[in-house]
DNA sequence: GATAGAGGTTCCAGCAACTGGAAGGTCAAG
DNA sequence: CTTGACCTTCCAGTTGCTGGAACCTCTATC
């Protein structure tokens, strides 16, 4: 199948298939028109590329989920390994979100906002750098 | 001062001071040999990049804040628009990467986690994609 | 005066993960 | 035979830096 299909079927970009070509992460072989033909396979690999980057894996992460894929005899402890590290790392992100919030929103409720030139935010940044 | 005095005030390293430079943040002039040289005022800007940034605002947003610390005359209300706004983006992430972690997580868990070789993180990465 | 080291300068390239556009080939329908 | 939708490649741009190479300048010491 042509590569519009294969889009459409593994709900990703044409542009991002052509990309995740370029750096090995699926050859598809070309038709004699020198159309990229796209097997059942393939398409697989494609949404298992789109679910997974969707859970945020990095590509780099997705080569390796795509090898333990590909490998029939490795044990769910890697992969699970895998999960988990990831889990940790959102984790980290969320509470470091939360953080940003709190401040931002504490500083948006203290400035009055209305037309006076003087504001709270605009001093805070201008203030002492938070290291 | 020169760039590196200027870096440690700041608390940002010497080569973020000379990207802020190429794109238009900030101009010092320069000594007789060709050295940067940083007035008290651009390291307070240099200190107001760094805390905005931290603070997750874009180098654009930043760029509006800062032509807003430079007028004397704008509204407070201007400021706090932008900060909420940055607010309500934040919560929007948080809320994405919490869904994320409880899908992922769900995930790990479901996983025995042994030498089996069927995993079922797996399964799902290469079962019907999320749209 | 020579030299070493710690500053400074420029420019070029690269990261992640695409995305957009130009210039052109191919195919099916009317 | 032309139109339009598809496909191809290649080049450039995005965000916000970061690293490195090659070179200049200043200060201190021998």
């Amino acid at each position: 199948m042509n590569i519009g299909e294969a889009a459409e079927q593994a709900n990703l970009p044409r542009k991002t298939i052509r990309y995740y070509e370029e750096i090995g992460l699926i050859t598809p072989v070309r038709s004699e028109n020198g159309y990229r033909d796209y097997s059942e396979m393939e398409v697989h690999r494609l949404r298992f590329l789109q679910r997974s980057r969707s859970l945020g894996f990095t590509i780099e992460e997705c080569r390796l989920l795509l090898s333990l894929y590909d490998d029939k005899h490795r044990a769910s402890a890697d992969v699970k390994a895998i999960a988990e590290a990831k889990v940790v790392e959102i984790d980290k992100k969320i509470k470091e979100l939360t953080e940003l919030k709190a401040t931002l929103s504490a500083l948006a409720h203290s400035c009055h906002g209305d037309r006076r030139p003087d504001c709270p935010i605009i001093s805070d940044l201008a203030g002492e750098p938070c290291v």
